[in-house]
DNA sequence: ACGATCAATGCTTTCAGGGTATCAAATGGA
DNA sequence: TCCATTTGATACCCTGAAAGCATTGATCGT
């Protein structure tokens, strides 16, 4: 049994006619014959009653034609969608993004994206930059929004926003909150809350260089992982932090940002590996494309 | 494509090895290659990523072989499936019964049935003993419970319960309720309320004959078809009627029966077309002659 | 560098399945 | 009643899809 002999159980089924079955299975009427007689051999069960003269469904060929439309549509809907599937029209993209752009481009990408590719099953999982460049080349994602953190000849990158990092501290700081422009120097007695090196290696150094290009060593005080602890401990009094401009949108009440002198800047980008074996990946970096803003 | 390349597919989408695809599939490698070089031809789709060392699918296979499962699932199923039908173990019935029997033997024969054959679909459908005959020889109907109404040549019978006709009446009825045997004689002033003989035929017949036998026409004052309504009807004190013993049981709480001298019988059947298709008729036949019973 | 492994290719062979001609049964009109 | 027509089944032939065998070519490990 194969899908044909369903297809031509079908045209008998359904014009309960051998010829003009036949005809419509673009044959003669002696093979199709044999062929329902073969069908009908093979599952060992009578499908037609018939004669010279009238052809007729059995009780259990009537149930088998409701299976037989089922199997067929699904062989066909699974040889169309595979299809979709090789031009990206369907299927699943896994994508990575560091908390730093959840409120940024990422809701943007992630909306547009859905509406080109509605099939696309978008798996959206929140690392750090780390982790996301680890996964990348493991191949345990498809694409990530992350820092740019420089060389990368294995992966493809599209620049999404270039953030410049300004100062949260507490709205009573003293004396940071009265000082009119600041920079390293006002910083250098400051505690200092920053993301490790080894959680998001191009914020650190970004933060890092920002002060030893004046020859000062910040006063690091804490380093949690997570960006929004850093906003919830220094709302508690316990330092200053660094943070992408995007982020400061959404201080707490007790919380001030502030621009910095000759702020550092980051890029935030859309990676893939080139490698990469997902055709549902280019146009995702596309729509990255078309959403750059160089500047916030 | 077929379901047959599928299976193809599918081996080595398992086992990642032409060579042992190829063995699964009782097969040698040259040709299970060039079948699946042909199923990404015609699909237009690469499935897998292979060198002379390695096979691996692409997205497209790994979505395509969820599809193939899937397909390939439902496709053994309804080759199996159409056996059973063919067999009696699944499909539908479409089983008639008439009011008279629903309180007596349906009950039994369904829950029987349902038992043995669980794949079994038992559309049930209540009719008027007429309708029931018309629905058995269009074809309408599979099996079903009526009264034995004598020559039926194309039906084949099984005989379920011999009912003996009781009276019924209200508890305060006179002068009848104080009667110690009651015949027609009793009941020659009495009104008759009785189904129409084009509705349920043998019933009426039987009623009618019990009054003839003794040169006495019964004094028919309604004729609801619906065996229910009678006895509402009786209820109301309109007056008297004759009804199978069966459904005695459950009258309400101003109503009393009586046993008639001579009582008129009628045979609750269970019929079938004898030139039924449907092969699950046989053994609903069959536990209709198992739960048989001469009298109630 | 060499052998082992594994998929691809070339060529041959076979049989499933299609085509043509024909038969047989049933129906309907003359 | 009989013949023509319709329609499914049978007989026989033939083609091509797909299988087998032998071999090649590429890659990896020793």
């Amino acid at each position: 049994m194969d899908t044909r002999h369903m297809r031509y159980f079908m045209a008998l089924a359904e014009t309960l006619h051998f010829g003009r079955a036949a005809e419509r299975m673009n044959m003669s009427q002696p093979p199709f014959s044999r062929q329902i007689a073969m069908i009908e051999h093979t599952l060992g069960v009578k499908l037609f009653e018939r004669n010279s003269r009238n052809v007729a469904l059995t009780p259990a060929g009537k149930h088998f034609m409701k299976d037989c439309r089922n199997v067929l549509g699904q062989f066909e809907e699974a040889c169309r969608d595979v299809r979709l599937v090789a031009n990206g029209m369907k299927g699943e993209l896994r994508f990575g993004f560091m908390m730093h752009a959840a409120h940024s481009v990422v809701p943007q990408l992630v909306q547009r994206y859905a509406e080109a590719r509605p099939d696309v099953r978008l798996v959206l999982d929140e690392r750090t930059p780390t982790e996301i460049d680890e996964m990348l080349v493991a191949g345990t994602l498809d694409a990530a929004v992350t820092f740019d953190c420089g060389y990368a000849p294995h992966l493809q990158t599209v620049l999404l926003v270039r953030e410049r990092l300004r100062i949260i501290m507490r709205k009573d700081h003293h004396p940071l909150a009265a000082v009119g422009q600041i920079g390293p120097e006002e910083l250098r007695e400051e505690k200092v809350i920053a993301a490790p090196a080894a959680t998001a290696p191009a914020l650190r150094s970004a933060i890092n260089s920002y002060f030893s290009a004046r020859g000062i060593v910040p006063h690091v005080v804490l380093e949690p992982r997570l960006q929004h602890t850093i906003i919830q401990l220094v709302a508690k009094g316990l330092g200053v932090a660094l943070i992408p401009s995007s982020l400061c949108t959404e201080l707490g009440t007790g919380l001030m940002s502030r621009a910095l002198t000759d702020a550092p800047q980051l890029d935030v980008v859309l990676r893939a590996p080139i490698t990469t074996k997902n055709p549902a990946v280019s146009t995702f970096m596309e729509i990255g494309k078309s959403i750059q803003q160089v500047s916030l």
